[in-house]
DNA sequence: ACACGGGGGATTGTCGACATTATTAGCGAT
DNA sequence: ATCGCTAATAATGTCGACAATCCCCCGTGT
C-alpha cells in the first residue's frame, strides 16, 4: 500500500469506528426515518466498507438502543415513541440530578472558569435575540457538568440517554417563554456549583428538568392519534 | 440438516446469541480473571463457534462495560476499580431510586402479592440462619421492584450496571448484623408500594444503597496497596 | 372470491482466508 | 552489559462467499 512520503504511515484508516460513527450521526442527524430497514448490503456500498463493519456497527447501536435488531429480520431505526421518551427523560433527569450534586461537590477553580465562560455565551446570545444559537449551547454546559462531576459511568449513560431522545427536545424549546427561563435555571445550577453546594445543584437540576419532563407528559395526553407506523 | 419428527424444525441453533450469552456469564461468575486477554481464536475453539460471533459478542460485551477492547490489541476482561465500582453503585442507586418510586405509584395487586411472596421466603430462610439463601433473593426482589415500574429503559441499565459491579457485592453482606438490618430495609420499601407513597420508597430505597455505598467508601479509604496489574 | 401451499427473491447468519498491525525475541554495535 | 535495530510471530481488522432463513407473490383448488 502507497504510504506518506513523511512521518507516519497515514494515520490509521481505522474504518471500523468510522463506520460506526457515521451511521450513528445519520441516525441522530435524521438522515435515516425511523423505522426505516437498515439494509447491512446497502450500507455497506453507502458507507464504502465490508459488510462485517457495518454488521458490528449495528450491534453496537443496538445495544446503545439507537437501533432494534431481530433475528434474521435485519435491523431497523429504533422508533421511540412519546412514552419511551418520557421514559427515557425520568432516567436521564435522575442521572443529571447524582451528576449535578457531584459537580457541585468536586468543581475545581478551572471547572467553574469554563461553566462560567459557556454561562456568559448563552447569556450573550439569548439578548441578541439568537434563540437556536443559545440551544446549540446548552449540549455544552450539561456537557461540562458531567466532566466536572468526574464520574465516567454516569457521564457515558446520560451521553447515550440523549441521542436516543435527541429527537424530541426541539418541542420543549419551542414554549414561549421558554429560553428566558432556561437561561435563569442554568445560572441557579451554576451558582449551587460555584458555591460548592450539592443539596442545592440537586433541587436545582431537578426543576429545571422538571420542565422538560412536563412538556412530555402534557404531549402524551394530547396526542390526536398513536404514532404511524411507517411501512417501509 | 436432521429435523425433528414432529412440529418445530429444530429450536433454531443461534450460535450468535449464545456465544453472547455463555462469555458473559463465564465473566460474570468469574471464569475469567480480571484483566485477561480474551483471544479470539481461543474462544472460538473453545465454544465451538466461529471467530464472528466472538468477536460479535465482545462488541457487546464492551459496549455493555464487561470488557475493553484497544484498537489492534484486542480485548481483556474489564478490571473495574474500587473507586469505579463506587460510582458505578452511585449511579445505581439513582436509578433505583426512580424505579422504587414508580413502582409505588403504579404497582397493581399482582404485583405486590408477587413482592410479598419473595419477602416471606426471605425472611423464612433468614430465620433459619440460611445466610447465603437470603442474598440469593436479594435479586429477585430488586428485580420485581424493576418490573413493577414499567420502565424498562431504566430496569436495562440497572440491570447491566448491577452485572458490571456484581464482584464486589459479597464485601457487604459479610458485614456482621447486616442481613437482618437489610431485611428490615426491604420491609420498609415493600411497605411504601403497597401504601402507594413513591416518597416514602424514594427515602426508603435511598437509605437501603446508601449502606452500600457507604462500605465501598471505606473499602477504598483503607485499600493498603492500589489494585494489582496482573500481567497476563 | 377466498384460503392454502409452493416457489422465487432478497437478506441475514456464519465461516475461513488474507492483509495489517503490535509484540517480542534475537543480534549486533557501542 | 545495555541500547537500538531488525525479523519472526501472534493476534486482530477486514473482506467476500456460501448456506440458512424469512417474506412476498403467485398459482391452484374448492
Amino acid at each position: 500500500m502507497a504510504r506518506s512520503e513523511l512521518g507516519r504511515p497515514a494515520p490509521a484508516p481505522e474504518v471500523g469506528p468510522d463506520v460506526y460513527r457515521r451511521l450513528r450521526e445519520g441516525i441522530i442527524a435524521g438522515r435515516f426515518q425511523p423505522n426505516e430497514r437498515l439494509v447491512e448490503a446497502n450500507l455497506s456500498r453507502m458507507l464504502g466498507a465490508g459488510r462485517t463493519a457495518v454488521r458490528a456497527a449495528l450491534v453496537r447501536l443496538d445495544q446503545e438502543g439507537l437501533v432494534t435488531r431481530e433475528h434474521n429480520r435485519g435491523a431497523r431505526v429504533r422508533l421511540v415513541s412519546d412514552l419511551e421518551a418520557l421514559q427515557i427523560e425520568e432516567v436521564r433527569a435522575a442521572l443529571e440530578r447524582l451528576l449535578a450534586r457531584q459537580a457541585a461537590a468536586k468543581a475545581t477553580a478551572t471547572d467553574i472558569r469554563e461553566l462560567r465562560h459557556v454561562l456568559v455565551d448563552m447569556r450573550k446570545r439569548l439578548s441578541s435575540g439568537d434563540a437556536i444559537g443559545y440551544s446549540e449551547l446548552n449540549p455544552k454546559f450539561h456537557q461540562l457538568i458531567w466532566a466536572t462531576a468526574r464520574n465516567p459511568t454516569a457521564g457515558r449513560l446520560v451521553g447515550t440517554l440523549k441521542s436516543q431522545s435527541l429527537r424530541f427536545q426541539y418541542q420543549t424549546m419551542l414554549r414561549p417563554g421558554r429560553p428566558a427561563r432556561s437561561l435563569r435555571e442554568h445560572e441557579l445550577i451554576f451558582s449551587a456549583i460555584v458555591a460548592h453546594d450539592p443539596e442545592a445543584a440537586d433541587s436545582a437540576m431537578r426543576d429545571h428538568l422538571e420542565e422538560v419532563i412536563e412538556t412530555l407528559r402534557w404531549a402524551i395526553g394530547h396526542k390526536s392519534r398513536p404514532p404511524r407506523w411507517l411501512p417501509d
